[in-house]
DNA sequence: TTTATACTCTACTAATATAATAGAGATAAT
DNA sequence: ATTATCTCTATTATATTAGTAGAGTATAAA
């Protein structure tokens, strides 16, 4: 798993709208501020989340962006493997892999799985509603106003 | 963490003069149609793991490799990151990272840590002693001569 | 109805990493 | 000398990543 800036910047924003969840959408120039990506390129993130499932968006002069689902229920998990792909990290556990000939593909095959299985054990256990308390807990929600 | 291609064959490679131990040094050409890695690309990998310390060479007529250390005492996880990197799953841990602001870095960088430790844990307990092992009881040693 | 604002969509580009390939050179055994 | 093998540097093709650009669409308010 390697987490990228597309999916580092899309944590951020589906974190800054769970922060926002009670109140009204975010717009994307604020998203892009408080998370210091660069707005174009958050554009497209937010789209791809868009399409996920994970945010939805409304248009016009008091647009913005908003979560889809409460925070409880979108985990870290999801948003990494929608955004950066497989947790698995190498590509023989993918599917179309033929970079090793059996004699010794089981033996360090499974090793990876077993990072696969406790990468997951984390990530699928942690919910955008847990972050947000974290974030409480730690600092204080005043920090969060724009 | 992710594993490249340069990564497996180097592992593979080692495996595989790990299984050879006891016996002369392996040459790359051995080596690549074992591992099913391009020969010449194998050279660089192996000259890598060589700075590395992990393989001694000897040149001329019967030359080839072999472990500059006994299987017991190379993890599988100073491999990893000698050949592709620190395995931590985002560049924020790996020291030159600004790409986020205080507001949502320790919730974040949290997790990854967290993934970091977990794989650290596994591929720093496992020796290429122990894939030999395992290796062996799986399909029995005599599959692995030339 | 016009205008301002904010999301939508597609195309393009620069930089970097990855996975090789190529070939000349050095060393050691026969 | 010859042959086999490792050594080293340069080059290349492809893919990924990160970002930029700009025209288009929807909505609220003046």
């Amino acid at each position: 798993m390697r987490i990228t800036y597309r999916g580092d910047y899309a944590l951020k924003a589906l974190l800054d709208l769970a922060l926002h969840y009670d109140e009204n959408v975010v717009t994307i120039n604020d998203l892009a501020k408080r998370t210091d990506a660069p707005t174009k390129f958050l554009e497209q993130v937010l789209l791809g989340l868009k399409r996920g499932g994970f945010v939805e968006s409304r248009r016009g002069k008091v647009g913005g962006y908003r979560l889809a689902k409460p925070p409880s229920e979108i985990k870290l998990g999801y948003v990494v493997r929608f955004v950066d792909g497989p947790v698995e990290p190498i590509s023989c556990l993918e599917g179309g892999y033929s970079g090793c000939r059996d004699i010794y593909r089981c033996v360090l095959k499974n090793v990876w799985e077993r990072v696969a299985k406790a990468t997951s054990e984390i990530i699928d256990n942690i919910t955008f509603e847990d972050l947000v308390s974290q974030l409480k807990k730690k600092q204080g929600a005043v920090v969060y106003a724009i």
